[in-house]
DNA sequence: TAGATTGTTAATCGATTAACAATC
DNA sequence: TAGATTGTTAATCGATTAACAATC
């Protein structure tokens, strides 16, 4: 089977649990060497068969009558999820947000790196932040054409969202992740991932108050 | 039909999108007094007959041939999403995260009021916070006891999570709002959302290098 | 009346679950 | 061999889209 076989056509929900169980998996201790469908199911808090299923759209995962083995899921869902080549970043916006998602401890766990911290404000320009300079917003795009980064953060304040996207884009990153409260759009050829918070606590109190009792 | 009637079943995908209409919504100029379901559909990504059928499960939304009240929606919104009347919560944790939730600015517009703050940090208790002053972790349970507050939010580091997180349930909060990267649980009865960063990262260089291209 | 628009049903599509064969 | 486990197909369930009637 080819990579485009394996790789193409995996359903939309499928995807966001292969990031579920590999977030999962990496924190267990190196002495799991195998695990059970039904155990991560548990954990996870799906079923297991929903599991199975997943790990079929991938095509011969495990083996009848044997558990999964720990290190190849590892293996095989990283290089699903395209996570075992490094791939650099770029943020831009350097207030509370910016500071705890630079600091975020995930990231090189995932083989993602932070390259380059940029801000509009003189007094942050300069400082360190995990060894990275911060540097002034001007020079964002020089920098993305010069290291070749293909994804860029976006913590800046709402009115600066958009403006700083495109310019990302326009400098050649290709994927947008962006925490700013605005929804921000980009190009075909680009993906973007807007991470709303609003939407996060009005789900929560729909289910609290209507779901609940 | 009764209030249960109209808030039973609608199918969790929809309220998601609920949230995202009344994000855009409330960002409107007070100028724009109607809305057709292809204007707000195109600007939030979705199809028409989507946007029409997520409204048709609360029934009656609007009249055919007229376009939709943006008041009257936004009010029905809020109403659905339970948002009408305030909701208190309290957040444990003042990291960069902490701080940035806690002067997040779109709160107080969906009628969520941030109480409480907390930490372990001697050096932070007595900081204020957008008027609120951070408060010893050990008060708490008793805070949320106190003001009968129902929503904790969780931005402490991932070791301390599931305790505050049981101590909150433990003192009668009903909905947790996590941000560490622990999966936190909680018992019967009580809602949780992991917001998790790595999902969301995970799933960008999943779409940025297995879908693109 | 003609055009624009939403309401509502039915058809389609996609995701989850059940069942059981295959394997260890 | 018996028990545990995954692989894989088919059935079910839920979500999206199409179509058009109803209304302004």
């Amino acid at each position: 089977m080819s990579e485009d076989a394996i790789f193409k056509n995996i359903p939309q929900f499928t995807v966001l649990r292969f990031a579920r169980y590999l977030n999962f998996l990496v924190t267990l201790p190196d002495v799991v060497e195998e695990i059970s469908s039904s155990e991560m199911a548990g954990i996870i808090g799906i079923k297991p068969t929903q599991l199975r299923q997943d790990f079929f759209t991938l095509g011969g995962f495990g083996r009848q009558g044997k558990k999964y083995n720990v290190r190849f899921l590892i293996h095989r869902l990283s290089e699903v999820l395209a996570l075992q080549k490094p791939q650099d970043m770029v943020l831009a916006g350097v207030g509370h947000l910016g500071q705890a998602i630079a600091n975020y401890q995930g990231f090189e766990r995932f083989n993602l790196v932070l390259r380059g911290i940029f801000d509009v404000n003189p007094k942050l320009i300069g400082l360190k932040i995990r060894d990275i300079q911060v540097q002034d917003l001007d020079e964002l795009q020089g920098f993305i054409r010069q290291h070749k980064i293909q994804i860029g953060i976006i913590s800046t304040p709402h009115q600066s969202a958009q403006i700083v996207c495109d310019n990302m884009v326009d400098a050649g990153v290709k994927a947008i992740w962006n925490f700013s409260p605005e929804n921000v759009t980009v190009p075909e050829g680009v993906v973007v991932q807007n991470e709303n918070l609003s939407v996060g606590i009005m789900n929560l109190s729909y289910r609290l108050n209507r779901e609940l009792a």
